[in-house]
Order: C-alpha cells, then sequence, then structure tokens
DNA sequence: TATTGTTATACTCTATAACTATA
DNA sequence: TATAGTTATAGAGTATAACAATA
C-alpha cells in the first residue's frame, strides 16, 4: 500500500496566534497528532489527572490508590487477584498498595471463605467514610474539567472511550 | 453539600458473566469508576499504546519519540521549547531524546536564524522517510483498536477529547 | 500442575534544582 | 533580568523472574 509523502509544511499561512501577545511561543503544526485516538486520549487523561492529584491529595489517594480503594468499598471481600484483573494492575505492583492503605486503617484483609490461598478485602468504616468524601471530590473535579461539555456529550464520550478497551 | 453514603454491594444480582466459563475470574462491579472521564480516558490511552508499542519497535519509536518526530517532520526548524510546550514535555526530559533521534541520523539541529540561544531541529531525508511509513503505522493501529466505532463516533470521539486538554 | 500472594529487582518515566550561554 | 538548552539526580510508575502456600 503506498502513502503521499510527508504533508508539505504550509509556508504560505500557519496557525498564528501569537499576533501581538507578549511572551507567547511560535504556535507549532500538530495537525497530524491530533487525529490519532491515543494521543488525544491521553493528553485528556493527564489533563484530568492533574487536578485529580491536587484535590485527592488531601486524602492521601493518587488515582490507582482511589481506583483500588474504590473498587474496595463497592466489592466487600474482593481479592487482589480480582483487582488486578479489572484494573489492569501487576500483582507485584498491588502489594505494598495494599499494604499501605492497611497500615493507615482504611482497609482489613480477612481470610477468604472458600479459597485458603486469597485473601478477601474490606473497607473499615474510616475507609468508607473517606471514600464517599473522595468520591464526591472527583466527581467534582471531573465536572469542572469537562465544564465545556454538555451532560449528553459527557455520556457519549465515555461511552466511546469504553467501546475502545472494553 | 450532602452526598448520600456509598452505594449497597448489590448482594441481588451482581453482574455476573462467568457462567460456565471455565477459568474466568469473578467479575467486579466498577460501575462508578465508568462514569469517571479520568478513568476511562486512562483506560483507552493505555489499551492504544500496547498496541502502538508492539507495532512502532521497529522503527525504533516509542509514543513520545513518535509525537516528537512527527512535529519535527511537520514544523521544520521547530526548537525543543516549541517541542516541550506544545507535547506537554519538560526540557530536561527532551534533551536525551534528541541527542538519541540525532546519533540515529534521523534529525540535524542547525543554528536558529534569529536566536543564538535556540536550536532548529530539521528531520533528515532518512527520519523523513522512516516517518512516512511509522505515521503510516501509527494510522493503520488506530483504526485497528477503534473497529468498534463508526467514522462518525470516531471523528465526534476525537473532538469531544480536545474539549478537554486544549 | 496451577494459582494466590509475595519478594526482590530492574527499567522507564517524570519531576526539580541548578548551571551556561545568549537575549 | 529573562529565556533556551543542558546536567545531575531523585522519585514514581511499571515490568519480569522466582519463591512459598494452597488448590
Amino acid at each position: 500500500m503506498m502513502q503521499a509523502p510527508m504533508p508539505p509544511p504550509k509556508k504560505g499561512r500557519a496557525p498564528k496566534a501569537e499576533l501581538a501577545s507578549g511572551s507567547a511561543i511560535d504556535p507549532v503544526d500538530t495537525t497530524y497528532l491530533k487525529t490519532l485516538m491515543g494521543y488525544n486520549a491521553r493528553r485528556a487523561a493527564l489533563s484530568i489527572i492533574e487536578l485529580f492529584l491536587e484535590r485527592l491529595a488531601p486524602y492521601g489517594l493518587k488515582p490507582v490508590d482511589f481506583s483500588v480503594m474504590s473498587t474496595i468499598c463497592h466489592n466487600p471481600g474482593v481479592t487482589s487477584r480480582q483487582l488486578c484483573s479489572s484494573l489492569n494492575l501487576l500483582p507485584p505492583n498491588l502489594v505494598g498498595l495494599i499494604q499501605s492503605l492497611e497500615s493507615r486503617g482504611l482497609i482489613e484483609r480477612k481470610p477468604h471463605p472458600h479459597d485458603g490461598r486469597a485473601v478477601g478485602l474490606h473497607a473499615t468504616p474510616k475507609g468508607q467514610a473517606l471514600m464517599v468524601q473522595a468520591e464526591q471530590t472527583a466527581t467534582e473535579l471531573e465536572l469542572e474539567k469537562t465544564a465545556k461539555l454538555t451532560p449528553a456529550q459527557r455520556k457519549t464520550l465515555l461511552a466511546l472511550l469504553q467501546k475502545i478497551y472494553l
């Protein structure tokens, strides 16, 4: 399959937005990158995560901690194996995370009823109370970051993203 | 502002998809996480990047290398400062990357015409030829990963993602 | 034999402070 | 004084191999 060579750099009329704007940097043509879903999804995710880190710092939760705690809260008795599978994490990277949450008194480890190898994870009342607040903060921050979207567009975006990774 | 407490774990009818499926893991309820744009955008991005790493490995390009090379190709003479600004990179992390691309003969560094401090980056013919192939490969892989989307949905998704981070 | 959880470890990515050369 | 590029380095994130206990 042939393809046209690299598009010409458009010498005539490049997108210029620096007209009389004091210390702006010369803009760059990223037209091609903007056609890539991976590029745009990553940039959007990082933009949201940046604010997430700020707002959730008072709870001592980073994105992965938050995802794990939320999943434990909504699935009492869930195992590490299940968390790894559903959140796409690797077992060795979950160990320290779980230990940290336990030492903070946010979760408890109980023997699994049917499988002696596994350990059931449960949120403590303290952990549950923290996550009610944390989830509320996360939801608020998300609405701020997606303020340019209508509720319908927001719903559409969530559904389309899930069509990619699920 | 008050909020309802953590939703009950729905004891009656949890989403079970493991009916008579040999070695499937008990599924987990991630309903809440799926309402978060940051979570879904990150999962989608990582899903695409996973295949990107495989397919672009023969070119010796990772996502950031690819973004930088593509931007240099489409913007001859662009500076490191401009790359950092438009791709959201930090200057120290770009240094080694640029040196690597130069030592591979993919780009050249030329003195900037107007600013003695800056260096203009240019793709060599070898670099341009590589990127024509690499961009084609990237575009193909993206279409595979978004195969569940119609062209209209794909266009919508790109536009909505840009509304978040731009 | 296969799986859960763990340890140790290496590799990559990202971030900060400080320096130089030029504007 | 401010900016472009660089250096050194620390921290976080992600990866693989190998092991013990249980199925």
